[in-house]
DNA sequence: AATAGGATGAAAATGGATTTCATTTTCGTC
DNA sequence: GACGAAAATGAAATCCATTTTCATCCTATT
């Protein structure tokens, strides 16, 4: 393969670097694969990003994926998320103040939601039983106003 | 198997309803799973549950278990939790509030936290949203106390 | 005690994620 | 440019918690 390495946003700088102070290198595959997950927006499964990237590179191996898909974690790229759906999901961090999520529990609708003083009592809460708090996971889960109206109109048919 | 069905605590009580509710009956190996579960404390795995439960009766098979404890939970005794560590936590929830989960990385202890001004705030930013909040995980990682002075001694050495 | 449907255990299946391994690439060095 | 050690890759095998299958057994009601 016979590739020209031009990364060009910021993001995929971060990535270059973190190859190199890892002695890790670039590779037409790490290549294809950080590109289509920089192009993706919002959240995606392994499984799905390694069927985009397949369309531009049918031969790219699941393994590469997810191998990338960690280096990408581990670089900052990308955070992993598990939804209670079975399946491991991604998203961009790098660029994106960090959220919590609120999720449908009919239609999946994921929406960004941040809270300082929930931060902040979060690390009171920690503070408070002697801990250092390192992170967190907060997920709220309810219906969407989309879903809850077809609830209601389920409901009235039946 | 000869067995007299006598389950005399208030959990256990709501485990018979809830199988009377719904069709299902009591049988001897629903019987030591419930008993087992209700006798463990703290947090354990369907697995651990299993062996436990084999000390008293070696036959039960681990799909019972499972389905066991499925139904603990359906009937509000039981509450599963994803840690992070690869497998399904449970921990009893009748007669214990709710609660959020402060874990330590490094050696897995957790305490139970709860803060009314995080719970208003969730309910808040889910109507903000235009959500109908249903429920909520939180989890928040840290180094706890004894975790915190291994890793200084360690650092020390190094 | 007959019977229908539920429950059980052993074993197989599932499925996302990881590992193996033979082969191919990369990249610093000659 | 060519060399060679170390890293990277893809296909397939493996892992492992959980679920499902299915033949058999039990339960509750008649």
């Amino acid at each position: 393969m016979d590739f020209i390495f031009v990364m060009t946003s910021e993001a995929a700088k971060i990535f270059v670097d973190y190859l190199a102070g890892n002695g890790l290198s670039m590779t037409p595959q790490r290549k294809v694969i950080v590109e289509t997950f920089l192009e993706t927006k919002g959240h995606f499964s392994a499984e799905e990003l390694l069927a985009l990237v397949q369309k531009t590179v049918p031969e790219v191996g699941q393994a590469t994926v997810y191998r990338t898909l960690k280096l990408l974690v581990d670089s900052g790229l990308a955070e992993s998320h598990d939804f209670g759906c079975g399946v491991a999901l991604y998203e961009h961090s790098y660029g994106h103040e960090h959220h919590d999520h609120l999720v449908c529990t009919r239609c999946q609708k994921k929406v960004e939601v941040v809270d300082e003083s929930i931060e902040k009592r979060q690390e009171i809460l920690a503070r408070k039983n002697g801990y250092v708090l390192t992170n967190h996971r907060m997920m709220l889960f309810g219906l969407c106003p989309a879903c809850q109206k077809l609830r209601d109109k389920e409901e009235a048919e039946s």
